[in-house]
DNA sequence: CCGAATCCATTCGGATACTG
DNA sequence: CAGTATCCGAATGGATTCGG
């Protein structure tokens, strides 16, 4: 049962890591970041406040749900704030907290990053794949 | 029809943003940094060149699957290196590029902002649960 | 030792329909 | 207008097995 043990072994030391992990803040940011609608919700609100269905018409890739979804998430999180005007029809207005606004700078610096060494990106992947071929 | 070809241009629209996302570089670089064995390779590699059993033992979290795919990524970005050394058994060592240098400090700045910002986001989180329940 | 290929469970995300 | 709930196909990721 050696074998077995050893298994066993690693798999806990799979899960322990996975949890220590979890509890890292830079993958806890990471995680939130790295998702594709967090990033368009944040510019979309970086330029002053915007209702629900302006979100969904500034990110028409967005499916209702995702944005739903995304906005919870962000509030939860105490980068946006929601405000309901209990209006008929009711309205809903998203904006940037000053948490989410410190966020911005470091959006900018992946940017930054991505639009000074991308085309080396491409020329590497398109070698690559020369090679490959 | 009208409904129907108003469903239609809307799948179409969101195509199109999806397209028009997949060529921007900041998401790019997004779709690549925020995968979570993407930046757990990068700095095991931080210190030095490592080997696939190296890493595999630094990172006990990542499935020698995904441990493949991502250095394999890597690789055809141009972050990292792969040599192999054709003894027996085969020995093969991954190193960060000068590109794939050049991207630390961008993970530095994201861990920075998380580590000083986490406590705020936790407690925004506590917060909202409260008020939920 | 390094890695590709297969199988399988879980998750994600879109479309749709319904509430306040 | 601003969401919520459900269904379902697609993609993700782990375990296992085989090959170089």
């Amino acid at each position: 049962m050696t074998t077995m043990r050893a298994a066993e072994r690693r798999e806990q030391e799979r899960r322990e890591y996975n949890a220590y992990l979890s509890e890292c803040p830079g993958h806890q940011l990471l995680a939130t970041l790295s998702d594709k609608w967090v990033t368009l919700v944040l510019n979309a609100l970086a330029d002053g406040p915007r209702r629900f269905s302006e979100l969904s018409r500034t990110i028409p890739g967005a499916s209702q749900k995702m944005l739903s979804q995304t906005v919870r998430k962000l509030e939860r999180d105490g980068l946006i704030s929601r405000t309901v005007t209990p209006s008929v029809p009711v309205r809903v207005d998203y904006e940037l907290t000053a948490l989410g606004e410190s966020l911005l700078p470091v959006q900018r610096a992946i940017k930054t990053w991505a639009e000074a060494h991308i085309e080396e990106v491409h020329k590497a992947r398109t070698e690559y794949d020369d090679r490959a071929c």
